[in-house]
RNA sequence: GCGCGCUUAGCUCAGUUGGUUAGAGCAUCGCAUUUACACUGCGAGGGUCGGGGGUUCGAAUCCCUCAGCGCGCACCA
């Protein structure tokens, strides 16, 4: 039997899909045509000059390597979310970037030194070691963005920013200078997280508590029991705390002073009664070390008891250890117990204590709380907010920044799915201390602050914000920001803050507008572990800086585990590289695989047979085609396809019923449950497409006449419209198969019209 | 200590405001096929929805309670 109509299929299709050999060449289309830049899409007549806007940030992965799993997921869901927005008509904007990421990045760099040229960045000097590192932070930024690319993420590259360059310096700077006039930025002498190996402070949510079992040692004090972990620190305690009710002390004062043998000698020692002392452990009394712990600072503050320093930056023992001094805390431990136990002061030790420690998330090294003068940001203190947007903030009135954290998600300005992180969020507001923001590292923004070199002093005229015109006569601060303090203007100073928000016209095209245009952004999407580091500091600055939101939505997602659920480390072999697996099965499949599954704010568990398994997907959406394509004529009907005209009842039907899929895959989406869609896509497309509805038209094809047409028409619509709706989840397959496809609408399937 | 999440088929997970016989993918087993596609199709087996109690005409879903796992925060002399 000879078919009566000419057959339509490109060659293309006679073998599987290939994705390594379409996906370069699909890169290169959608970068060609600049679809990506909003302005372009306005320009070319794809969105409509008025249409709404629809903006997200890309988190900027920071500089420290490759992007792993995590980056992957989080590049295909925005993905999902702009390519969906901009095929239903909104102005849209992805705008991308990197991190410097100051004390991430620089270690790196200074482990690689150490490794390869056993030298420190002291070595090096400050200039030399920097740009050591910016050749690094260039190179870790060249290949993080070949695998956004890979992806397939259709960010606006004209838009590309760096939270170190110029423009956000400018930003960084402005913000500064803005929250030190209003007494918000202070500097002061306050207990902080001191980490001895890398030099520098760190904030409190950079710490990471280890778990560690260590002995706990139990010593004569006077009269008193005192049990403790670290002996090495005890050589300047003279204060004795035990709780106002504890009826087995009540014969002690307040202020009653008692002599005892400590380890360096007599010591004078003074009673203090204080809620503090926790009757219930150990003894129930407890020596005090203010200069390093920050529960013995705030008692020594209260009571207005001497705050000596015993260990130093280094972690040195200093001369009130005595014969201790200059020896590492380390070391002495053991000698300083075993010099108690010589003079009949150890009582017993018990082994296997467990207790957590504090270690700098950034590098691993142990926490030493020291009091330092340093740059912190007051949390708590009442300022006159000029201007407001945030409901329940009025412009004008008092608040703090605290407050407007708070009023920001409590308002319901920012919605965070899943809402159950709303709770962890004001959790972690209502634990917030004051952040320290200055660090003594060199990668970063250098903290605008200039300090005059005659009569140099810590009371010293200062001079905040820009450089002074007469710098040769002041000294800037060696030290550097917090990273996430200009991570926390990263929404606003990628869109023209501070230069272009006042002029910025929304509705006018180019990035001298986007403030007008894209500020508040739609979506904030990230994993929940950096809910507390970034996106509340965004609301924060943001907050501060504008008097609105950053952001209407958080999405957070889960992280990316392996098969067992295991965290993916390398210690632990269990990374898998989404180069390896684009390379291997496709972006389209890796990508798929990161969504399908995973639902909101959960962990998604990720195996190499998952991604497989998108793979075969890819390739029956081809083959698909390839049938549909077989059975096609040159009249059939154009890609706007659910409006194809006279059809039988029958397929009405099935037209309908693609129509319903529609409907229903933008719903998810517009609520966040991409996994959902993808599914409900997965499902449709496979399952209800290729094995009923093509099955069942086989025969039906067979027969001729008008009711294979009405078929054949049938089948070309729905096969158009389910590319349509894949396409944000799989961009690839579905531009390679588009660009075969005859009578077609739009040029590429990246700006066809949404079916809905 | 405070808080959060999870527990549904061998594995990974859906199940939206309570409503027929609880679903999917993968895996397993059986069958089919000169075919759009073996990167295929059809079918089967497999679940007392973590345990217990309660509310209800009706509970995987709501409430209480217990257990296991995971996570966050705080404390840690």
């Amino acid at each position: 039997m000879s078919r009566m109509e000419p057959i339509l299929c490109p060659e293309a299709f006679l073998k599987p899909y290939n994705s390594k050999e379409n996906e370069p060449r699909i890169l290169e289309l959608w970068e060609k045509s600049g679809f990506a830049n909003p302005d372009t899409c306005v320009e070319k007549g794809v969105t409509a000059p008025d249409a709404k806007s629809y903006s997200i940030v890309l988190p900027p992965p920071n500089v420290t390597g490759t992007l792993h799993m995590g980056h992957a997921a989080m590049l295909a869901i925005q993905d999902i979310l702009i390519r969906y927005h901009r095929m239903r008509g909104f102005k849209t904007l992805w705008l991308p970037g990197t991190d410097h990421a100051a004390i991430a990045t620089q270690s790196v760099v200074e482990k690689d030194l150490l490794k390869s040229e056993k030298k420190t960045r002291h070595d090096l000097g400050r200039e030399e070691f920097l740009k050591r590192v910016e050749e690094f932070a260039q190179a870790s930024h060249d290949r993080i963005v070949g695998q956004v690319r890979a992806m397939g993420a259709s960010v606006d590259w004209t838009r590309e920013a760096y939270t170190l360059d110029e423009a956000r310096n400018l930003a960084v700077r402005t913000a500064f200078k803005k929250m030190y006039d209003a007494r918000l930025i202070y500097r002061g002498n306050r207990m902080v997280n001191w980490d001895p190996k890398m030099q520098t402070t760190v904030s409190d949510d950079e710490i990471e508590y280890v778990e560690q079992k260590d002995p706990f040692y139990y010593f004569k004090y006077g009269p008193f029991t005192i049990g403790t972990v670290r002996p090495e620190t005890k050589f300047g305690d003279k204060y004795i705390v035990m709780h106002p009710d504890d009826a087995r002390y009540k014969e002690y004062k307040n202020g009653q002073q008692l002599e005892v043998e400590w380890i360096n000698g007599q010591i004078t020692a003074t009673i203090i009664k204080d809620e503090a002392a926790d009757m219930s452990f150990g003894s129930g009394v407890m020596t005090i070390t203010p200069a390093h712990s920050g529960i013995d600072f705030e008692i020594a503050q209260k009571h207005k008891l001497d705050v000596e320093q015993i260990i130093n930056e280094r972690g040195i023992l200093l001369p009130i250890a005595g014969e201790f001094a200059g020896q590492h805390i380390k070391k002495a431990r053991p000698m300083v117990v075993e010099k108690l136990r010589a003079k009949g002061l150890l009582v017993k030790v018990e082994d296997g204590y467990v207790h957590n420690v504090a270690t700098n998330s950034r590098g691993g090294e142990m926490i030493e709380p020291q009091i330092k003068l340093q740059w912190f940001v007051d949390v708590n203190k009442k300022f006159t907010i000029p201007h407001s947007e945030i409901p329940g903030i009025d412009s004008g009135s008092e608040t703090s920044l605290k407050e407007l954290m708070r009023g920001a998600v409590d308002s319901g300005a920012i919605k965070i799915a899943p809402d159950r992180f709303e709770r962890v969020y004001y959790n972690w507001i209502d634990n917030l201390r004051d952040w320290c923001i200055s660090r003594q590292i060199w990668y970063g923004h250098r903290i605008p602050v200039w300090y005059k070199k005659e009569g140099k002093s810590e009371e010293s005229e200062m001079l905040v914000g820009d450089p002074p015109t007469d710098i040769e006569n002041w000294e800037q601060d060696p030290d550097t920001l917090d990273t996430w303090f200009s991570s926390g203007l990263w929404t606003f100073s990628t869109l023209g803050w501070p230069n272009f928000a006042e002029t910025a016209t929304a509705g006018k095209p180019g990035p001298e507008n986007d403030f007008a245009n894209y500020h508040p952004t739609d979506v904030l999407e990230t994993g929940y572990d950096i809910l507390f580091f970034w996106v509340a500091r965004m609301i924060l600055m943001t907050g501060f800086c504008l008097g609105t939101v950053p952001f209407r939505n958080v999405y957070l997602h889960g992280l990316v585990r392996d098969g067992q659920g295991r965290k993916m480390s390398k210690s632990l072999g269990n990374i898998i590289d989404p180069l390896t697996m684009i390379e291997k099965y496709g972006a389209d499949a890796a990508r798929l695989s990161l969504i399908v599954g995973a639902s909101p704010g959960n962990d998604v568990k990720l195996s190499e047979d998952r991604v497989r398994g998108y793979k075969h997907f890819a390739n029956k959406i081809w083959n698909i085609t390839r049938f549909v394509l077989e059975n096609s004529d040159a009249q059939g009907p154009t890609s706007d396809s659910l409006e194809v005209g006279p059809l039988n009842a029958e397929d009405e039907k099935l037209i309908s019923e693609a129509r319903e899929i529609a409907r229903v895959v933008s719903e998810h989406i517009d609520n966040f449950r991409l996994d959902l869609a993808a599914d409900t896509l997965y499902h449709f497309v496979w399952h209800r497409f290729a094995d009923e509805i093509i099955e069942e038209s086989k025969p039906i094809l067979k027969l001729g006449g008008e009711t294979a047409k009405s078929r054949r028409h049938t089948l070309y619509a729905i096969l158009d419209t389910s590319l349509k709706l894949l396409h944000p989840f799989m961009p690839f397959v579905t531009e390679a198969i588009w660009k075969e496809l005859p009578n077609k609408k739009e040029e590429l399937v990246m700006i066809a019209k949404w079916p809905i």
